[in-house]
DNA sequence: CGAGTGATTGACTGGTGTCAAACCCTGTGG
DNA sequence: CCACAGGGTTTGACACCAGTCAATCACTCG
C-alpha cells in the first residue's frame, strides 16, 4: 500500500502551494488506518462523525438514501480524495459514505488534529478548503449532467471524469481505470434505471470509443468519448 | 435597502460564532454596491473574477451552458448568499451568475481584503468556508432531486427549499416568498422541459398545498407540501 | 452440477419531450 | 378607447425515450 502521506502532501500540492514547512506538519498529524470490506459503510446519514477521511486505496462513494430505499450516489472518490472533510464544520451529516465493490483503505485524521493543524498552519487550511471547493465543482458538473444531458452523453460524462481524475492521480494504467461498480449502481448514480444502463452501454460500445466491464473502464477513443460526453474537464482545475 | 453589514453578520452568525472584535472587522470591510438589472449576468463561466459578492437584496442564480445553448441552473440565491465565494480560491469560474427577473443588489468584496481579513480572523475564515460547505449541501440536495424524484415531487422539493431558506433569513411574508421565474426558468432548473413544468404545476396546485404564480411560492400546506417532496431540512442547517 | 448474482434482451407501458395552437395579460400606438 | 403585438401560460395531439416486468444468458462459487 503507498505511503498515506505522500498520497496527502501530493494531493494537496496538487492544486495549493505547501512548504517544507507545511509538509513537515502534515506529516506529523496522527492518523488510523481502516480497511473497509465492498459496500461497507464507513459513516451513515445523520451521524456526527469526531473524524475525517482521506482516500488511501480503492474507491468510496457518498449517497443519499430516499424513503422508498433508492439510493442516489453523489460523487465517486479516487485515492487521496477527503470524501467527508465537511463534516469537520457541519455537524450532523448530509449523506452516507460507503466503499464501492472492491473496497478501500482510508486514512482518519481526528477533528481535534485536523483544527490544531489548520490553526497553525493558514497555508494548510486554504488547500483543505481549497479541496472542498473542488468538491463542489463536481456536484455542479452532476446536477449538470443528471438534469440536461441524453442518457448516452450522460454516461459518457461520466466516464470521462473519473478517467481523467483517475489519470491525475496515476490510477490510469494503459487506458483503462478502476470503476468498482455494478450496472445498477451506475444506475443509482446517473438517475436511471438498471435497464436504461445496460442499454446505453450497449450504444457506447457501438461508437468504439468506451467499453466498461468487471467493474473498469476502457477508453478507446478519448475525443470521441469527450465529444459525446461534452466533457471539458476545466472544473476540476483549481 | 436593508444595511449589508446588518445581513452579512445575521448571516454568519446563523451558523457559526461571530465574536465582537470579528464583527468589527467584517463592518470595517470595504465594498461596493452593484444594482443587476433582470436576468443580468454578473459574472460569465471561465472569467477569473477579483471580486466575491453577498447578495443583499433580490434572487440570483448560478447556471452552466450546454453547447446546444440550454442552460442548466444550479442554485438559487437569497439576501446573505455568496454565490461565489469560491472564486476566492479557485481562479477559474466554472459557471454563470446572473440576476434572476426582478434584478438584484449585491455588494462586492475585492478579494485582497477578503484574504487579508481571512488571514487576521480565522474564526471568520470558518464562518465562510462553513458557508461554501451548506452551499455544497445544498448542491448535493439537487443532485438527488433532479437524479432521483418524480417530476412533481421534485418541484415540491424546490419550492419547500426554497420558502424554508427564504423563511429563515426573515423573506416569507405571510405564506408567500419571492421565486422570481417563469416556467421555462424553472424547468431549466429542475431538468424538465416547459410543457412539463406547467402539468406538473398543475398537479401540485390540485392537491392544494401550493401555488406558484407571478414568481412567487404561495405555500397553503406545508405537511403535504414537504411530504410529496420528501423535503428534509437538515442539509440546510450547519 | 445446481444456486446465486449480475448482464442482457424482449415486450409492453407510461411519463416526458416535441410540436403546435389557443389563451391571457400588459403595454403601446393609432 | 380600442386594436394590435408580444411574452408568458395553458392545453391538446402525438411520438419516443426510458421505466417496469419478466425471461434468458453467462459466469462464479460451493
Amino acid at each position: 500500500m503507498p505511503n498515506l502521506y505522500d498520497i496527502l502532501v501530493a494531493k494537496l500540492a496538487s492544486h495549493s502551494p505547501v512548504s517544507a514547512e507545511d509538509e513537515a506538519e502534515l506529516r506529523a498529524l496522527p492518523h488510523r488506518t481502516r480497511e473497509l470490506g465492498p459496500d461497507e459503510d464507513l459513516v451513515r446519514q445523520g451521524e456526527m462523525p469526531r473524524v475525517s477521511v482521506m482516500l488511501i486505496e480503492g474507491e468510496v462513494a457518498r449517497y443519499h438514501v430516499l424513503p422508498t430505499g433508492k439510493r442516489q450516489y453523489l460523487s465517486l472518490h479516487l485515492a487521496g480524495d477527503w470524501p467527508d472533510l465537511q463534516s469537520l464544520f457541519l455537524r450532523r451529516i448530509d449523506h452516507s459514505l460507503c466503499a464501492l465493490n472492491d473496497g478501500a483503505a482510508v486514512a482518519l485524521f481526528q477533528h481535534d488534529h485536523l483544527r490544531a493543524l489548520l490553526a497553525r498552519q493558514p497555508a494548510t487550511a486554504q488547500a483543505l478548503w481549497r479541496e472542498t471547493l473542488l468538491d463542489a465543482a463536481i456536484f455542479r458538473a452532476a446536477i449538470t449532467n443528471n438534469s440536461a444531458r441524453s442518457a448516452k452523453a450522460r454516461m459518457a460524462h461520466l466516464f470521462c471524469e473519473i478517467f481523467y481524475r483517475a489519470k491525475r492521480v496515476g490510477l490510469v494504467e494503459g487506458a483503462t481505470a478502476a470503476l468498482p461498480m455494478h450496472q445498477s449502481q451506475l444506475g443509482d448514480t446517473l438517475g436511471m434505471a438498471l435497464v436504461t444502463v445496460n442499454r446505453t452501454l450497449r450504444e457506447l460500445r457501438r461508437t468504439g470509443s468506451v467499453d466498461f466491464k468487471d467493474g473498469r473502464i476502457f477508453v478507446l477513443d478519448w475525443a470521441v468519448l469527450a465529444a459525446i460526453g461534452d466533457f471539458d474537464p476545466d472544473y476540476l482545475k483549481a
